[in-house]
RNA sequence: GGCCCGUUCGGCUAUCGGUUAGGCCGCCAGGUUUUCAUCCUGGAAAGAGGGGUUCAACUCCCCUACGGGCUACCA
């Protein structure tokens, strides 16, 4: 029965800033199961901690999951399925009922300890836990007088619900990737359910969303895997257990040096994104990188991202989307955690470029560019783009460091023109000019070829005069092949071009 | 500290007891290119350590080391 049952997973970040890269993997996950089994991909926002809450935050994960092209089919954002709302504040009122439910059934109960109570525990034993051990010496509805919560009740004192979890029991569950687990619930402690300001902590809020939406498969960071048996404890207590989804836990992303968790200051240090979108923070201002406006392509993000930590195996890495939710499977996913190489991140991009039609590049590339140098013909722009496509790693370096391509140099670099000085000196430059003007059919050939014509009958080594040609067109000595670049920029800028580089250096 | 999870080249990984331990990124060398990039060819580079189990262990078990996560009325 339980092989027939229809996947449904969710993705449930927590809008308390912008979507980490990570968390786009773990959506990314989810939706390649989803569809591989041709399920529901559900968003839900997991905004139980009011104090947390972080303005626009919620735009910013619908946002990012849409530039990336994982769209949820059902959840906050992308329309209402028959399980709305999806967002856990919307939700506030129904998971009082379930709370009461397990204290109904002797599987929680009420807790009056103040914040200085509970700090006191820790004081005479840091490791000290809110459990069987000590719980009928604390303030509750296990350990008070019928008169003592009376008045309690009466004066409003503040309370919260904690599962009673217990005393020495062996909690043992099926993770998808891991294997077995087994925890003594000895080393758990009976953690809050309902906060005193009447909202469900995540995972009392989780497990009824999971049961209610009908998720089937749980699949979330390794950060949740100790409290993966809590959970487990909740489904039993609730009496849902035959309806449990099952669980996997996926490893974590990992600081690109060193260890420890990837996160926000890495990118900073690194000078790399951590985020798919340009985030602002909104109340100190701070400017967070992201990957679409550093110029990545979605489709390259994806794939990259999909290789950190599952394999398909086999040699082949470049899979478009639809190819990965084919290639997906559970089991693929690696155990342990996955330093995040940027060098990879950016060959996997460079490859996308070069995949792309050049006049879809060229229409990608046209904002930036008109933005900075004016508006440009489209045929121009698909030209130019087909001159640099190969050599781009991101969208924005054309813009970026192929300035030469829409206006003149303005200076040229010593180095570089100390390497064209004695050409210079012995360079009849009206003839050069009179040359390309002469140039009739402008295929890269023929204008190949009238510039070795051109060093045979002036006596100039071919190499040193395309060298100072070079620097006339681009300022620097690296570059696309002459001819084609010539093709591209046309005659009239070439010989001006020529003859600015001509007057301008010593 | 306690609990849980993990550990193959510098990075991402393949291998599901028998392989010269393979691929990709990066790196190095050569070729192509008048240059650079692309592209092509080649190269260096790994099973954390120690015990078992087995005819045979990277693969299974145990211990150690190391790394990570969790240990909130945060998710």
């Amino acid at each position: 029965m339980d092989e027939l049952r229809r996947v449904r997973v969710r993705f449930a970040p927590s809008p308390t800033g912008p979507l980490h890269i990570g968390g786009v993997r773990t959506a990314l996950y989810n939706y390649l199961f989803a569809k591989k089994y041709h399920g529901d991909f559900i968003l839900r926002i997991e905004d139980t901690d009011q104090n947390r809450l972080v303005k626009g935050a919620e735009q910013y994960i619908i946002d990012s999951l849409k530039w990336v092209g994982i769209e949820p089919n059902e959840g906050a954002g992308f329309g209402d399925g028959e399980f709305a709302p999806y967002r856990q504040s919307d939700r506030k009122g129904s998971y009082r009922q379930y709370a009461e439910q397990l204290i109904a059934n002797g599987h929680a109960y009420y807790a009056f300890d103040s914040e200085e109570e509970l700090e006191q525990l820790k004081v005479a034993n840091s490791n000290a836990k809110y459990d069987a051990s000590n719980r009928l010496a604390l303030k509750n509805s296990l350990s008070l007088a019928v008169e003592e919560l009376e008045t309690m009740q009466r004066n409003n004192v503040p309370y919260v619900i904690r599962i009673k979890v217990p005393e020495a029991a062996e909690i043992t569950f099926y993770d998808e990737i891991r294997g077995n687990i087994t925890v003594n619930t000895k080393e758990m402690d009976d953690k809050v359910l309902l906060k005193s300001d009447g909202m469900p902590t995540y995972h009392l809020a989780n497990v009824c969303d999971d049961f209610l939406m009908k998720i089937s498969h749980v699949i979330r960071g390794e950060e949740w895997l100790p409290s993966a048996p809590l959970h487990v404890l909740l489904y039993r207590c609730l009496g849902w257990e035959s309806m449990m989804p099952k669980f996997a836990h996926l490893p974590l992303l990992l600081k690109p040096d060193g260890n420890g968790k990837l996160s926000k200051r890495d990118g900073d240090r690194l000078g790399f994104p951590v985020f798919p979108l340009q985030w602002t923070d909104p109340l100190t201002g701070d400017m967070s990188k992201g990957y679409k406006q550093e110029g990545y392509l979605p489709e390259a993000v994806i794939n990259f991202l999909a290789f950190l930590g599952w394999n398909p195996g086999g040699t082949k890495e470049i899979f478009s989307l639809d190819e990965l939710v084919e290639a997906f499977t559970i089991d693929r996913i690696s155990h342990g955690g996955a330093k995040f190489d940027f060098e990879k991140a950016k060959w996997f991009n460079s490859e996308y470029i070069k995949q792309l039609d050049t006049p879809v590049l060229a229409a990608m590339v046209k904002p930036q560019i008109e933005e900075r140098f004016g508006p440009k013909k489209d045929a121009f722009l698909i030209a130019a783009c087909g001159l640099i496509k190969e050599r781009m790693v991101f969208v924005s370096d054309m813009a970026n460091h192929y300035a030469y391509l829409f206006e003149n140099p303005k200076t040229y670099a010593e180095i570089n023109t100390s390497k064209i000085k004695s050409i210079k000196e012995i360079l009849n430059i009206s003839a050069l000019v009179h040359t390309v003007n002469n140039i009739t059919t402008f295929t890269s050939l023929e204008i190949e070829n009238e510039f070795k014509n051109f060093a045979a009958t002036n006596n100039i080594k071919p190499g040193e005069l395309m060298k100072f040609i070079r620097v006339s067109l681009v300022s620097e000595l690296s570059g696309p092949s002459i001819p084609e670049l010539i093709q591209v920029l046309g005659k009239a800028t070439v010989v001006e071009r020529l003859n600015n580089c001509y007057h301008q250096i010593p």
